[in-house]
DNA sequence: CCTTTTTTGAAACAATCATTTCAGAATAAT
DNA sequence: ATTATTCTGAAATGATTGTTTCAAAAAAGG
């Protein structure tokens, strides 16, 4: 009976969370997202909504992504800390190759303060990084693959956030020696 | 011969600095800036100049206070440990009882990309900040207060770098206890 | 093919943005 | 007191902000 959506919306998405990650939410005008979308704000406003609903439904793209992502090492053949090896070997090479950072992080501290629903989205995320962690440190203890004198959960937590300070490291020194060095202080203080 | 500047500059760039701490740069409009400094924004760009300028200085302002705090916690009576873990506990009342998470941190992920004046700022700040951490756990090593077997410029890095994600820890689950938690950890890996 | 419904594109919207203008008020030195 | 210079306040600047309007284009179902 009547017209279907021209765009695809799932890419557009994808476009528009390359602009906010870059930008940050204050930074990117709706022209420089409809830019990169390749749609006009009417068709925006149409389906999506406004700025604001949009940058909900990127970040939550964002942390889709990531939760695929845990869900696959979680999965996977390795032992449990040759995964988390791994894992952080990545995050090490994503920080050093990246060039705009963790949009996660980039948005819990632009908008995440004044703004609820994006601080309930990023929340639940660390949170699921929290359990990634503590699944494989708690396994990889079970397994007598790690020392098993401290509490997971402690372990977990202290981890999770450690990550954070990397970004900002590498952004003010650009210095890749330096992320490696603590990443393998990181591993070293959970295998000895 | 001519007229003098009316408003105290230091009281106004105080007032600027803390609005775009709480709103960030892009968010900061500069009627918000004018109207928290009491100035026209005619004296501004005639005194200190235009919105990045302003920015600039309020870093710089920022990042001087806390210059002002090291070197004070430096020339302090206490031995080098109890001093570092005095700055701790401090570091975390201030994560847990301040409303605006931290003004560098913040500014370094917002704005240190693309602004290469506001990364040079940070990074001497970050330099410091390192500076700090490494005498004292370097002293404490002197004194046999802290074990010695581990570099101390890596430990700097390690626990410089910490810090930052506490913040977005407490921004995401304002949960006061996981930073205590993790102060204790941070301390008792230092201490044992 | 025709009707109905929806999407699209371009333009317009008012509001706000950072910045500039300029006349008049203020003040220091003569 | 006069003069020379600078600062201040209010208003205006043009650009850009996010958002809306609406006619024309498109397409699915009868």
């Amino acid at each position: 009976m009547a017209r279907n959506v021209e765009f695809n919306e799932a890419l557009a998405i994808q476009k528009a969370m390359e602009v906010f990650w870059k930008k940050g939410y204050n930074g990117a005008s709706l022209r420089d997202l409809t830019d990169a979308m390749q749609i006009n704000s009417s068709s925006l406003y149409n389906t999506i909504g406004d700025k604001q609903e949009l940058f909900v439904r990127c970040v939550q793209h964002y942390t889709d992504l990531r939760k695929l992502d845990w869900e696959k090492r979680l999965n996977g053949e390795k032992s449990p800390f040759a995964t988390l090896v791994d894992y952080i070997h990545e995050a090490v090479n994503i920080i050093i190759n990246g060039e705009d950072s963790c949009m996660a992080v980039k948005s819990a501290f632009e908008v995440a303060t004044n703004d609820q629903r994006i601080k309930q989205i990023l929340a639940a995320d660390d949170q699921r990084s929290y359990q990634f962690l503590h699944d494989l440190i708690s396994k990889a203890m079970e397994q007598g693959e790690i020392r098993a004198d401290e509490d997971p959960s402690l372990l977990a937590d202290y981890f999770n956030s450690t990550w954070t300070g990397w970004y900002e490291s590498y952004i003010l020194h650009k210095d890749p020696l330096k992320i490696k060095r603590m990443a393998a202080f990181f591993i070293k203080q959970l295998s000895k």
